[in-house]
DNA sequence: GGCTTGACCTCAAGCGCTTCATGTGTCCGA
DNA sequence: TCGGACACATGAAGCGCTTGAGGTCAAGCC
């Protein structure tokens, strides 16, 4: 009785931040920071305690948003996604374009990292040599290690 | 002689901040905020103009520095690289566990990277199939795209 | 001598969060 | 009914830089 107008409200509104948090993947600060940063939509909140209670549809979107900013996204290319995702006419083409350009970036960060783990690598062998006390392999530590310096720019 | 005192002072002060900056990738922007937070030890300035010189150890100093944060190195790694330097007892086995340490944190980057790659490949998949109003690719991206979104955690 | 140009300076704000301090509202068992 | 525990709330500070504003100094040009 008095229960049911509660229980339909807390139905829709029982999704908590935490629960969002999770789902998304996104940490709860990062919740509130997207909301104050106006990338999320403000949140509505449960009259009396004034906790966020997120809605169905705001939920997917979230959740498509950990995504993306799982990838590196940037804010500001999150937006556009959010912008585009209504499909009005050349938004196909934009998306393609906009994730396009996001995993060229990702593909040159793997390349990097790649030189940068050799470097790492060279490095703790350079140390293993000296705390051997291995002259000869110290010296050719340091030459390879000279020479991805350079890779690395 | 009397030439000899001058003129050393001003070879070694003649390193300019662009300079080292060129020499060791890191930005001018970078260097001051390194002194700043005493990574980099306060660098002498020129009388009259208030410019940094920088010395030639300083300056060899500062690049291996570039080095290890081109490889994302964290400033505090950075601390204990420059206090384990001199080669006090114990502290090669210090040195290369810091270097394992750090290559084993950009391997795994490199197998996330590769997870958020293959997603935003994905993605541009499903716009280009929308794009051509291609229905059925359409379809067989957003499976692929869920299954990958989990790997993306 | 005055003017522009560069290279440099400092200080402050911005980025995209994370972490911390401090303060409520809700619910539970004792 | 008192007192915790707990899940939230806000606001400020920190991280590792980058960007920008506003100003100084030295050198070259007219």
């Amino acid at each position: 009785m008095a229960t049911t107008e509660k229980a339909t409200a807390a139905d829709a509104a029982s999704v908590s931040i935490q629960d969002v948090s999770r789902l998304s993947g996104l940490s709860e600060a990062t919740l509130r920071y997207y909301e104050k940063i106006g990338l999320i939509a403000p949140v509505p909140r449960d009259e009396s305690s004034g906790h966020r209670r997120y809605g169905g549809p705001a939920v997917e979107t979230i959740q498509a948003l950990g995504c993306l900013r799982a990838t590196g996204m940037s804010v500001q290319d999150m937006r556009a996604y959010l912008r585009h995702l209504d499909g009005a006419d050349g938004d196909a083409a934009r998306m393609r374009a906009l994730f396009e350009r996001n995993a060229e970036r990702v593909e040159q960060e793997i390349g990097h990292l790649r030189v940068r783990l050799r470097y790492l690598r060279l490095k703790a062998d350079l140390w293993d040599a000296r705390e051997r006390g291995d002259a000869e392999a110290e010296h050719r530590s340091v030459e390879k290690i000279t020479h991805t310096a350079r890779e690395l720019r």
